[in-house]
Formats: C-alpha cells, structure tokens, sequence
DNA sequence: ATCGCAGCCTGTACGC
DNA sequence: TGCGTACAGGCTGCGA
C-alpha cells in the first residue's frame, strides 16, 4: 500500500525516467471511474499536448505541474502501480489509464483493485488544502506536531491516519511509529504527555526517511503489491518492526507482538513496550 | 467532535 | 486440489 515512502519511490522513479519535459501526445482512458471531476473526453483533451513541467509529491499524491498551468493529480491509493512501457507494449487488463508521450512511451497507471484516482486540478488555486503538513518538511517540528494533536481527543492512530491532521502516514508508517516511540495506538491525542509527543515527531520521521531510503516498503510477492517505476520492490519490508509480526518478538523486549483492531484497522504493538496507560496514570493509580 | 460502518475493488490467504 | 469465504486497506460519505 503505497505511503508518503512509497509515493516519494515513484515519483522519483518517474523523474530519473525523465518525465518532467515530456510531452503527453496522447490519452487513454480504459476505464472511466477513474478519472474524477470532469468527462473522460475533457480529460483526455486538457492533458493532450501538455508538457510535464515539474513533477512533486504532496502527501500521498504525485502531482504533474503541466505547461499551461494545470496539474495532473494521481493517487495511488492501494494497489495503483506506474510503468513506462516501450512504444507499442500492449495494455494490461488493470491498465486504468494509459499516457503515451511524444516518443511512444507509454506510461501505464496500472491498479488492480482500480481504487486508484487521477485528475486535474487548477495550477492557480490551493493544492489540496485540507492535508496537514508534512511530517519530512523542515517546519515540521515537534512543536508543530503537538499543536497539530493537542485539539483532539480521539485515539492516537486514527488521528494520525487522518491527513488532515499530518499528511502522508498509511497503517504501516502508523504502527511502526507508534512502537518507535512506545505509545499505544489507542491513547488519547489530547494526553500526550511532552515526552511523548518528541519521541513519536522523532520516530515518524525516523520510520519515513528509513523507508524513502529503502525504496519503500513491498508485502508479499503478489500482483497487488507495491512496484517502483521501474517494477522494482522496496527493501523496507525487512526492516519492519511490529507490522505484520503478530506473535513474533519485540525487537526491544522480546515480548510477543499483538494483532488488534483500531478503528477497523488491523494494529501491531508490542503490549508490554506500547503500554495502554502512560506511566504517569500507572504511578498515579 | 468522534465513532462505526458501508462501499468502492479484487488478489490472496485461509478453512474445509 | 478445489471450492467458498473473509480479509486487506485509502478514502468518502452517512447516520449515530
């Protein structure tokens, strides 16, 4: 499941491949739910001719600033997969949407379970304004991150999944940063002790340049499973410390990993490490 | 404000 | 081996 590491594989990917200065000579569109906001025919007439000027990431989306303004938006969302392919290379069955440029490359948005989305947004308004910061810019501080948990009370791991409050975390980053800095996935935001709130701003940004580091992180050998551009895995999946490990041992504390559900999400923590209670309440009590 | 749930999809993992 | 079923998860929208 592509995250801001995975997200970051690709769009790098896309720009070593050469794509910013790359003309779109033509459109495909096999299948029309993916494009959102407008006709397929609008779609494929606003980006046909267009040069990628600039290609940037921002949360989970990759962004193509075009030559007229515009900005294509692809979100990759849980199986979404980009590829170029030589001049001719015959589509894929998932191929959603296929951009073919003036040297006949194709480049295939390829998405097995198609929920995968692309559309162009106005270059002129706010690039999606409801996302939080970023949790790798600079001016994402400690600071920052507490004024950005301090207002809620929900548990911890669903304010974090949300975008709107930091962009870019999916359930793996999620859980490995909760272990990271041993906090329990349903602690309250709003009872983070200081400490607390260091340690988890440290770890999140730890876990995510680990993971750009490594390429991202790749789960299993299936179709569905993440790819770089140049169909290549990640190599973080080795380094993961609770995700997906239920029964094996803390890396910490040798204590065996548990399986929860947090608001519908399958959840790792190490019970011992990632106590419910803060150690405060627990002297307290 | 926050929660849970349905829905979007389909490959994969599991039980029998 | 083969079938059926549950599950996985980013995100949106709904009602509680």
């Amino acid at each position: 499941m592509p995250e801001l590491p995975e997200v970051e594989t690709v769009v790098r990917g896309l720009r070593a491949a050469g794509i910013e200065g790359a003309r779109i000579a033509k459109v495909l569109v096999r299948r029309s739910a993916t494009v959102l906001g407008m006709s397929v025919p609008a779609f494929a007439r606003a980006l046909r001719g267009r040069t990628v000027v600039r290609l940037h990431r921002r949360a989970k989306y990759i962004v193509a600033d075009l030559d007229d303004g515009g900005r294509l938006l692809i979100h990759l969302r849980m199986t979404g997969q980009l590829r170029f392919e030589p001049a001719g290379a015959a589509p894929d069955p998932h191929d959603r949407v296929i951009l073919r440029f003036a040297d006949g490359r194709g480049l295939h948005f390829h998405d097995t379970r198609a929920f995968g989305r692309v559309r162009l947004a106005d270059g002129a308004a706010d690039l999606l304004p409801d996302l939080g910061p970023e949790p790798l810019d600079p001016s994402f501080t400690a600071a920052r991150l507490a004024g950005r948990l301090r207002p809620h009370r929900r548990r911890i791991k669903p304010l974090l999944l949300d975008q709107r409050c930091l962009a870019g975390l999916g359930n793996i980053y999620v859980d490995e940063s909760l272990w990271a800095a041993r906090i329990h996935p349903e602690r309250r935001a709003d009872t983070l002790h200081p400490a607390e709130i260091r340690r988890l701003h440290a770890a999140i940004r730890d876990v995510l340049r680990r993971a750009v580091r490594a390429r991202g992180t790749s789960l299993g050998r299936g179709a569905t499973n993440f790819r770089g551009v140049a169909g290549k895995a990640g190599g973080h999946a080795e380094a993961l410390r609770v995700f997906r490990r239920a029964g094996q041992p803390c890396p910490r504390c040798g204590c065996p990993i548990e399986r929860l559900r947090v608001a519908q999400r399958g959840t790792h923590v190490c019970p011992r490490c990632q106590a419910r209670a803060s150690a405060t309440l627990i002297l307290a009590g």
